[in-house]
DNA sequence: AAATAGTCCAACCGCATGACT
DNA sequence: GAGTCATGCGGTTGGACTATT
């Protein structure tokens, strides 16, 4: 602690009477907020709020820090990338957002708890069931997951194709891997395997814990894939796993608006097919 | 154009945990 | 060990914005 951030620290209580703001934040607060800790640093919080003059709570002015002036966060546009992450990490570790951010660099916890609920859990409702269920949590990881990984390929393909004029390569693809060790407290995540055939589509895997999952039919994707999430960097993990390709996702879903929702209307309309077959 | 409904996200709240005294 | 405080986490809310009627 410097000598100021110290000297701050008997003037705590004499203004602990003082009226707290609340609600947004204004520019010349972020201002404040950013200056000091660019001078002494982040951390003791509540010091920290009165030191730098701002009216707020330790924890407010934590939050605003860490979820929207820290130089490095990233906000908007989840990329394909990252959807497929998040699904992936949400269906081992639940509602473990700071945990699941942890491998989202520059994503917040809050960011991705905000997309999980108003992205995920619309989807849930609309198909009118649980989002903690075993359908739906079967549905996404043998139905979205997959067809994340293929729209993925499919914007490596085009990237690739505009890039060096290279025909797209088949549509039957397969993602070899296998979940790496995890560090849950010696649970032990051992392999996922999305797996798509032809019409009357076996869905067939197992996860760590034995589960079978249902079985879907007449889909009319074809394509092998198999997961493989590293816990020490899975995003780039993931890049290299589920596709070889330098993308620019982010430039694609500009020219693709759909791209950047988990579902396109054929997708959803194909979903609820397959859950109402399964109910 | 106005009213209403739906979506999204920043911010708040309560609780749990750990460090310190 | 008990009490206090700071920090972090997950759930929830309020309001701005957008879409629909």
């Amino acid at each position: 602690m410097d000598v100021k951030a110290r000297d701050c620290v008997h003037h705590i209580n004499e203004d602990d009477h003082m009226e707290l703001r609340r609600g947004p934040w204004t520019v010349e607060e972020d201002f404040k907020l950013i200056e000091y800790i660019a001078t002494h640093g982040e951390g003791r919080w509540n010091s920290l709020a009165r030191c730098a003059g701002l009216k707020r709570t330790g924890k407010s002015c934590r939050l605003r820090w860490l979820n929207y002036l820290r130089p490095d966060v990233r906000r908007g546009n989840i990329t394909l990338e990252e959807q497929l992450l998040i699904l992936e990490l949400h269906s081992r570790w639940g509602n473990r957002w700071s945990k699941i951010a942890q491998h989202l660099p520059g994503r917040t916890d809050n960011e991705i708890k905000n997309y999980w609920r108003t992205r995920v859990q619309k989807h849930a409702k609309q198909l009118k069931c649980d989002v903690n269920s075993k359908q739906f949590k079967d549905t996404m990881r043998y139905l979205w997951m997959p067809r994340l990984v293929e729209r993925i390929q499919a914007a490596a393909a085009a990237s690739a194709s505009t890039t060096a004029n290279v025909p797209a390569t088949s549509t039957t693809t397969t993602f070899t891997s296998v979940f790496g060790d995890d560090q849950l407290g010696g649970a032990q995540v051992t392999s996922s395997s999305y797996s798509l055939e032809n019409s009357s589509t076996t869905v067939a895997s197992s996860d760590s814990f034995g589960t079978q999952v249902s079985q879907f039919s007449d889909f009319s994707d074809h394509y092998t894939t198999t997961t493989n999430t590293s816990i020490n960097n899975p995003t780039q993990e993931l890049s290299g796993i589920y596709y070889n390709h330098v993308m620019d996702v982010q430039s694609l879903e500009q020219n693709n608006p759909w791209l950047d929702n988990l579902f396109n209307a054929e997708d959803f309309y194909f979903l609820q097919q397959q859950f109402n077959f399964n109910m």
